[in-house]
DNA sequence: CATTTGACTTTGA
DNA sequence: TTCAAAGCCAAAT
């Protein structure tokens, strides 16, 4: 049952993402390896592009490992995401990106959940 | 069914 | 330092 994996891959995906504190950001490749796949960030954003926008998952605080942010469509515009990261606290550099090695999600004790 | 592509990451030159 | 290529797996063409 290929599908169902795919759907249950799907399903962390999103609830990693909703597990992420305000004020944090979380990798593609970060929530790739929690799910086993050390170079398969690009799954996640996959799976991200497949959410289901009633989840209200904070996507906006998924970044590439550059502190890049997701493509400008996917909210509308990037002053929007960026503004909904800095009222969450998250502090961006001088080139518009993330200021990565202040506001990385870090998980406590081991264990992510 | 084979090929291309993608909200990524890492390594080598 | 920046640039290019390979690896990842699934969905779309």
């Amino acid at each position: 049952m290929a599908d169902k994996d795919v759907k249950n891959f799907n399903t962390r995906v999103y609830e990693i993402a909703a597990l992420i504190p305000r004020g944090k950001v979380a990798t593609y490749g970060q929530i790739a390896m929690m799910l086993g796949y050390p170079r398969g960030g690009i799954m996640v954003g996959r799976a991200m592009s497949k959410a289901p926008a009633h989840l209200r998952l904070p996507c906006h605080r998924v970044v590439n490992r550059t502190g890049r942010l997701a493509p400008p469509e996917v909210f509308g515009s990037e002053d929007v995401q960026r503004a909904m990261l800095e009222a969450e606290g998250i502090t961006f550099r001088p080139d518009g990106t993330i200021d990565m090695a202040r506001h990385i999600w870090t998980v406590s004790g081991g264990r992510f959940s």
